[in-house]
This record gives C-alpha cells, structure tokens and sequence, in this order.
DNA sequence: CGCGATTTGTGCACGCGTTCACAAGCGCCT
DNA sequence: AGGCGCTTGTGAACGCGTGCACAAATCGCG
C-alpha cells in the first residue's frame, strides 16, 4: 500500500488497469453504494459526504471509506465525494460498463417475472435469450423476446455473447442447466433453484433462496417471541439485553 | 459451555425451551441443512455423517458440525446424526413448527410470481394476502388469493395472524409500505425493492435485489477477463494466482 | 497569506467466523 | 469382554471484517 497507484479510471488513457482484488464484502457493498449514488446525481447533487453516502446506502461511514479507499482517492478532503466521479469508478470497477448479456433459464413462474423484470435492463445488464426444457413454452413472447428451446443454448450463447446465466428452474433440472451453461463457457451462474450446483473451478455461482430468507427471518420472529414471553428463564443464561432485542445486522433503524 | 443443557427437544415435554442464541452465520445456514436433510429423509436415508450432510448443503463438515453442536448433541459419534430428528430440531429452532403467516404487498411483475411461488408453501409459510395500492389490481386474484387493498392490512393483519411481510413494490412506494407494516406489528419484513428501508429497533428487514447479485456476479466476470487478458502487467503486482483462477467462496467445486 | 472548519484516508485493536486437529465416545466384530 | 475403527464435538489458532479515532489534506474566509 506504499504506492499510490490509481487502479484505473474508466475515462482516462485506455491503458487497461490492473483490478483491484477487492474484499469480497466491499464488492457486496458496492451496488448498493451505486444505486444511492444514482438517486443522488438524480435529485441534483453534485458532490457526497461519507456520512450522507453512508445512509443513503445504510452503511456507516466508516465502512463506506474504507471500502472506496480500496478502489483508490476518489474523493476530496474537506469536501466529498464527486457524485459522477465515483458513480463511473464503481461503474467501471464492477465491469459495468459493457452491457452484458444475461441467459435466462426456466421461464415458469419465477423466470416469467424475471424475464420481465426491467431492474435488470436499467442496472447494466442486458436479458439476450430466454430458454425452457419445456415445448409447451417454447415459443412463447416475453417482454418481446421469444422463449427458445434449451437446446439451442450452444449456438445462442455465441450469437448473443452470453456473459451471465441465470437458472429459474426446478431443482430437479437446476444442475443439468448449469452444467449446459458451463459447457458453453459461461462462468457466472446466478441460481435460483434451491440446491447446490456443483461447477469447476473458476465459475462463480451465487444463490438466492427465497424460502430461505423468510426462514431466517422466522428464527429471529421465534426468538424475539421466546424473549419476551420469558422475562426470566427457569435456569439460567439468558441475560437480558439492556438495550432493547437482539437484531441482526442486515440492516437496522437507521434514524431517518 | 459446561452445562450439557438441551435447548428444547420439540417432541419432548411442554417445557419451553431458552432459544440458544446462535450465531447469525449459522442461522442463516440452518435452513440449508434443513433441504439437505429433506432431500435425504425421501430418499430413504435414516442416518447422516456431518461428511454427507455437509457435502449436501455445500459446506464443509467442520462448519457444519461446529454449526450443529450450537443447537446440542444430536448426533452420535461414530455414526452420524438421525435425519429425522435433526430435521424436527431445525425445524423448532428455526420456528417453523407453526406456520406462519405472510402478508405479500405489491402484485406487479415479481409479486405476482411471489403469490405463485410454491416453495413458500412448502416450506413452512403461509401466504395470508395479497395487497397493492393499484385499484387496478385490487380484486383479481392469484393463486387462489384475492389481491385486497392496502388500506385494508390493519384489518386483515389480525385475522390472519400476519407475522411477517414481504414487500415487491417500486422502490419509491416500500417505505410507506414498510411504515404500515410496523403499524400494524410486524416485526420481519423482507425487502425486494431496491432501495434502504428504515425501521424502528427491533424490527427485522432482509434485503433481496436481484440486480446486484448480477452486479456482484458482473465484478468476478470483469476481474476474471482482466486476469486473462493480463499474464503479466506493466508495472507490477499481479501475483500471479499458482492454483488458477481467483474465486468467490460463495459456492464452488464440489467434486461431484 | 494564514487559520480554522471540515472531511477524507488509514493505522490499530477487537470480535466474529472459519478451519485444523485431536480427544472423547459409540458401535461392531472377534 | 475387549479392542478397533469411525464419527462427533470442541479447544485453539488464524484471518477477515468492522469500527474507532486521528493525522493529513483541502477549501473558504478574513
């Protein structure tokens, strides 16, 4: 950390930047930091605050310097952060500035209302081909792309320079697709299938798990539950929180 | 940790049980286990090495045992763990013994696959009602539910025990959404509109958006092409990475 | 031109989570 | 009954991430 080397901004000298190996928490962080930065330029704003940053993104500001401290000075001492500025550096450093194009498997309930999801379109990202095991749903239009057969993956992934693929089927099929996916050359693979993929080494899969999210949250309901109805247990242990309920961390009253 | 206390076996008797207050990274990996074992307990598995059931979830088996022993001594040593009754106690300390019920709001493009969703149903929830702003939508129904009015929550969060809310509204609509939720009691939401909500202590929120899993997905994309664009660069540090690729833990290779 | 107000960037300490490695315990086979 | 192999449960070390607190830097004003 000696050296003070700027990792690259996107509008300079086309000299290509050695990317940052960014903490993986950071690189969580950073669409968030994005999305607020967006609405910011939107609604005028010139320049940030880490503070005003920070809870816009509903982070501290602490952990928000840190983590754009690790993708260079972006901003200036006794004044802020130049909202467009650092919008082009995340921008760039989260490769967003092509358009890349997304796969779509599995276009049954979930996968219907992802392919019209328009989030996607508008944060970058580019829906290129939908696809189904299914010949009742071949064929069918969606948000004006027509679902093709999976098997026509191979050559569409080349044709629509497919980047991203993102699996919306049932479990059962999840890891055939990801293995069809793999085999084309996709390496970023967004699951939605509640199971585990299993893929060489180089891919990356992540997973979201909706019933998932709604059983973490009902532990913490059971437990908020059990708390209060048990001011002092029989035995022992629980020691009762002075502040007020244990919360988790992911996000938490942040004073308007 | 001296104490071999069982925190609450729920076939046992009546006595309620301290809810052992588990590490966050563990509960939100106990609803993983809890497929896995599923999954196990149908195709005709009566028992578990920590080995199998960690390789079935995606973890490695250290984690998961130091996970399970949070909960207590269900296992039994050179034999494993009993599917069923592993199952029964994630399935109490996660609270799923009663089935609680889930207020949907907004029934655009993503709710309405929400309202469709099965895996909800199927997995320990209950879809209460639907609600939106949108006179439009109120009064077509989905799934067998009737999508009411937003206005009518207060009333219809008592009748059907509403415990948790998920909000699938436009950005600009989920914090009023949110505020009435906590009106009326509920005290877990989960979030899919891209924005921060903020809540008063003791409320939970998770956030789900689906354009920064893609984000997040886009940096590895861009760090990896970099990589291979770049054997050696200019200046300087690129360790070049001996075993290959750099990669996220978020899941990966798991030799078959 | 210098000073004070303000805000960034960061060294440091702390705590959580992960992983290793092994002792304790259980069942089976002889 | 005794020993052996297997698996759990856990103490201990390590590494990452977070938050504090402050020095460095910049701007505006007198």
């Amino acid at each position: 950390m000696s050296q003070h080397r700027h990792p690259g901004a996107p509008g300079h000298a086309g000299a290509v930047p050695a990317l940052p190996d960014l903490p993986e928490a950071t690189v969580a962080r950073l669409p968030e930091y994005l999305r607020a930065l967006h609405n910011l330029a939107e609604t005028g704003h010139e320049t940030v605050s880490s503070e005003g940053l920070a809870s816009a993104a509903g982070v501290n500001s602490a952990k928000l310097r840190k983590d754009l401290s690790h993708l260079g000075s972006y901003g200036t001492r006794g004044v802020g952060y130049d909202v467009g500025l650092l919008v082009d550096q995340i921008e760039y450093v989260l490769g967003l500035t092509q358009r890349r194009g997304v796969a779509l498997v599995g276009v049954g309930n979930l996968g219907h209302a992802l392919a019209g999801y328009d989030g996607f379109a508008s944060r970058g990202f580019r829906i290129a081909a939908l696809f189904d095991a299914d010949p009742g749903r071949v064929g069918e239009e969606i948000n004006g792309l027509v679902v093709r057969h999976i098997d026509e993956l191979p050559r569409v992934a080349v044709e629509e320079a497919i980047a991203i693929g993102v699996i919306a089927t049932p479990a059962p099929a999840a890891q055939a697709v990801a293995d069809q996916l793999v085999a084309v050359g996709v390496t970023s693979i967004l699951n939605f299938a509640p199971c585990v993929l299993s893929v060489p080494e180089g891919v990356d899969v992540r997973k979201v798990d909706l019933a998932i999210e709604l059983q973490i949250l009902s532990f913490h309901e059971h437990r908020k539950a059990s708390l209060t109805a048990l001011p002092a247990t029989g035995g022992s242990a629980l020691t009762a929180l002075p502040g007020g309920l244990a919360v988790t961390d992911t996000q938490e009253a942040i004073g308007t």
